[in-house]
DNA sequence: ATTATCTATAGATCTATAGATAATGC
DNA sequence: ATTATCTATAGATCTATAGATAATGC
């Protein structure tokens, strides 16, 4: 939202710098800068009550500002809602364009989409808990979001029918098993716990484990895959 | 909510009673009985809109009411919610309840109530699109659903461990395929379209396959399973 | 008498704007 | 001069209540 100020690198960081422009009423100590302490704030407010249901007074609050103060960042709460939207699919639709297009089995790149869009929604900084997911997400006002998701539907459904026509994927319906993948794959922001035992890494291969053995026509060679496609930590 | 008047019943329908009561300032012929069409309208209107961002003035209004005439037949915004909510996992649990203690293999009974729980979710008379994956849903307002919905996945939990130990199911973490199935499940909401190709029979026993392909340790048992449970009309 | 509706409105919000203010940077 | 904040508030909601009204039922 903000560029990140040139000279400010070259400095070493001081160790008490008071930040430019009027101090805050509220004086505690700044985790991040104030655009990402509002996105992970209002992302932690969304989760728990939905984005309709949250004030931008609450964002506010739990950023450490007066109400008023947050639209110096965001032109309106839409765009700060539009922010997180597009952490969730920006990396996950570069990834995915760029694997379905390596000359692999069709199963192989499958596979790492899968494994890499559930560990991303996973491992953002932001708590995704079903923003993604929410009625307001499918609005038009978040028409690019809604776009974006469409194209790595799209990608998914095209490995999926190439997979069924190399003969490495099981005879079905191509765009029914597509839906309900990719539900699988969305609906771990419904239920995963950031503070929680397990890893994004493990869910992001649990989750393609599952997905693949499902489609596989002979799930004896998901050990192969797995294989091929190498540690996940290694995905770029 | 309102208890069908006995003598109703036995009188033959007559073509053009005029109901009790003032007469409605919107006069347009009235499809369902009021307190249904105001769960319809409503739930048409959460799952465009979220249920935060839906007024009463819109539902009253979707139903042929003025707004404060909602609370006629509903004491709360919330109880219309409640209502759609139990709308969702009262017949499923039930059916869960009673399946999982059947005297057969572990993952015919999985088989069985996944397959239910997802035509059931595909088939409500409301169109429930991602109203249970709202954040809304888990507020304590819910108490009742979140309580029950948490006994429907222990019972899917409990049915996949069981599965595990017969050796039917293949060796895996059993509470994170248990999230992950579940969620491939709930998430028929999201892109089930009541208008579409896809019935609700079809998307729940194509789900139920590819649920039972992914954990089986031997995919070949799905056809014998399949046969076993019988078609999915059939199931009460 | 009972029922289902209506109109009017109280009281409590909520987003966003206007304009002042208190810092740093040069 | 620039920046980031503040206070005050306009204007637009929204839920729910109060009390009147227009039907049917007996």
């Amino acid at each position: 939202m903000k560029a990140t100020n040139a000279k400010k690198a070259t400095k070493p960081k001081a160790a008490k710098t008071r930040p430019v422009g009027r101090p805050r009423a509220d004086r505690r100590r700044r985790e991040r800068p104030p655009d990402e302490e509002i996105l992970f704030q209002a992302a932690r407010l969304f989760a728990r009550q939905g984005v309709a249901a949250t004030t931008t007074r609450q964002i506010a609050a739990a950023a450490g500002l007066r109400q008023p103060s947050l639209f110096h960042w965001f032109p309106t709460k839409d765009a700060i809602v539009e922010a997180l939207l597009e952490s969730t699919i920006g990396a996950t639709l570069d990834h995915a364009e760029r694997v379905s297009k390596e000359r692999h089995g069709a199963a192989l790149r499958l596979f790492r989409v899968l494994r890499f869009d559930a560990r991303h929604l996973c491992s953002s900084p932001y708590d995704l808990t079903a923003l993604v997911l929410s009625p307001e997400s499918r609005s038009s006002r978040y028409g690019r979001f809604w776009k974006r998701r469409a194209r790595l539907i799209e990608i998914i459904g095209d490995l999926i029918a190439a997979g069924i026509r190399e003969g490495s994927l099981v005879e079905m319906d191509r765009k029914l098993a597509t839906r309900l993948v990719f539900g699988m794959d969305e609906g771990v922001l419904t239920w995963f716990d950031r503070e929680g035992a397990w890893t994004p890494d493990l869910v992001g291969e649990t989750f393609a484990e599952l997905a693949l053995r499902a489609l596989l026509r002979d799930p004896k060679d998901l050990a192969a895959l797995q294989r091929e496609a190498g540690p996940l930590h290694d995905e770029p």
